[in-house]
DNA sequence: TTGAAAGCGCTAACAC
DNA sequence: GTGTTAGCGCTTTCAA
């Protein structure tokens, strides 16, 4: 059996309730004893249990870090950042991943929220019913995406949209095409709300298609067929699908057509050529909504909304319009 | 509070301990009693608290992940795996990053031990030795690592170099650059163990690099000084990095140099040319490590080592040997 | 088949 | 400043 408290009492001479004291109250116990406590425990190697602990204190130390899909590499940034972050505040991360199905998702939450002393919720499929439901159990921290009166980390990808499309208009473009991703996503309403707003320049919206290399490809014949002369992808992932579709259709990026995509993945630089994209601060996002967590899970404090921004970074994919496709020919 | 196993036992009229048996002995308890007492509990939304059953039962239902690195492609479809796998056992899964730093890794450890039934080790940077000494405290399973007495999941990386260096060999491709990456990486060591055993082709080593796309853009120079027309490299990152170092010396791939990868991450499919690739099964490795980790948890097994198969993939970054760069010229 | 009671490792009043 | 004691939620003997 591994040490516990007792053998440390017993081996230094003093009460279990004084070595949990030199632990977890300092200041309430006298320094020396403190030192030699604290000496003999190193010795045998003591760690205190944190599933015991929790279960007096009611605090597990423990948060539950719930994505759509690990793989997706929007999210590992997010995840490694998290996780970084939960240590600095001597926390454990519990990382699951939903299929991005809604019904693994809230059955996680409820198997999860004993465990921790909150959840957070990245880019979640929930509806807001169900977690509107389920905040009654277990704190959360919801990233890009607004619940009323709940914690949140939102990337301004709306900005981000403006600046992508002002950037367009910019290079000449005149008519742009919004290939979107999956419905209801709360980036792409961002997305479309921005493109609404936009003056100068035209958007025609194509979609929803899968957030995938593969809902990208899929989409090359419709923007094509939109006779855009620029686009704006969902994100890096469709993006990078699309001008492979274009390329395979004899269409080059970015002479005969622009693209912008949004999350700026690894693989956005590895391209050639090189994607614009619309940077999202994904790190930042996972150190700030652990941060949020940890502290909403302490205290009740009014939930905090914070709001970080994006960043354009124009790389060899966008470029002027070309004459022979100015907006409306075929 | 949350609702407890009391509240179950009080509304369903039966003492704690037959509802504790309706969950973890079903047997033990007549086939009415335990309906009734799971509506009543289903009713109550009553989960078990996993950590005080963990204090009784010393198994906690969780295991610990360890990476070296999240946000490297290498890892999360590995990690996505493992935990989808644990689902199915039961377990839940605490990831954590060591940021490629031995001493944090076993800090790590040592703060998880006590929390998880085991922990999988994922290409770790602890020497055997520090291995040694924490098995005692927790069972290990250890990926892409040969530790004597452990269980361990390997990719045959070897198989896949060997297949590589034919596949060149093949293209009429007699001198060979193995771009390594860091010094003491077991993956590097099966691949040089291949090299030197390869026929037909001669290989000069070029290398320690970081394991990354900088590390590939840097080694360009000495790939181009080798006078090797192909190269095997450490990993994809590796590749892409490099066939970017060589791109922008106006040296084209495969035209005049092929490149081969290893481990098929996404971005290897995203580029152009894509690249050809020795595909590492990282998902059915995390699947299998969780296997291995449940069963040695459970029983005291002989230590299973699982082999996993490589697959070279071929793609467009390789090609027939140029004539001009045969094997010797500058 | 069920109940009673002890105890897992730890913390938190409450004494002294 | 330290010891005593009860108890967190659960499982597991042992009786009945």
């Amino acid at each position: 059996m591994a040490v516990t408290i007792r053998d440390v009492a017993r081996a230094s001479g003093v009460h279990v309730s004084t070595v949990s004291r030199a632990f977890s109250a300092p200041h309430l116990v006298n320094a020396e004893t403190r030192t030699r406590v604290l000496a003999v425990a190193e010795g045998l190697g003591y760690r205190p249990n944190r599933a015991a602990r929790a279960l007096t204190t009611g605090r597990t130390h423990n948060i539950g870090l719930i994505v759509a899909d690990i793989a997706n590499p929007f999210f590992p940034p997010l995840i490694k950042a998290a996780q970084a972050q939960a240590r600095v505040h001597d926390y454990h991360v519990y990382v699951a991943d939903t299929d991005e199905d809604p019904r693994t998702e809230e059955e996680l939450i409820r198997t999860l929220r004993r465990q921790v002393d909150g959840v957070l919720l990245c880019s979640p499929r929930l509806s807001n019913r169900a977690i509107e439901r389920l905040r009654e159990d277990v704190p959360f921290v919801v990233v890009n995406r607004r619940i009323r009166g709940m914690p949140a980390v939102l990337m301004d990808v709306g900005a981000g949209a403006r600046r992508a499309l002002e950037h367009l208009a910019g290079l000449g473009h005149r008519r742009i095409a919004l290939v979107l991703g999956p419905r209801g996503s709360w980036t792409g309403r961002r997305m479309r709300a921005a493109a609404a707003a936009a003056r100068e320049v035209e958007v025609v919206v194509v979609g929803p298609n899968a957030p995938t290399e593969q809902g990208g490809l899929a989409a090359a014949e419709r923007v094509l067929a939109s006779g855009a002369t620029a686009v704006l992808a969902y994100n890096d992932l469709v993006a990078l699908g699309l001008i492979e579709g274009l390329y395979e259709r004899g269409v080059r990026v970015p002479e005969d057509i622009s693209v912008v995509g949004v999350d700026d993945i690894g693989a956005a630089r590895l391209n050639r050529p090189k994607l614009t994209t619309i940077a999202m601060p994904t790190a930042a996002a996972g150190r700030i909504a652990v941060d949020l967590l940890v502290q909403s899970a302490a205290e009740r404090a009014a939930p905090t909304v914070a709001s970080l921004d994006t960043e354009l970074v124009i790389r060899e994919s966008t470029g002027p319009v070309a004459g022979r496709r100015a907006a409306g020919a075929p």
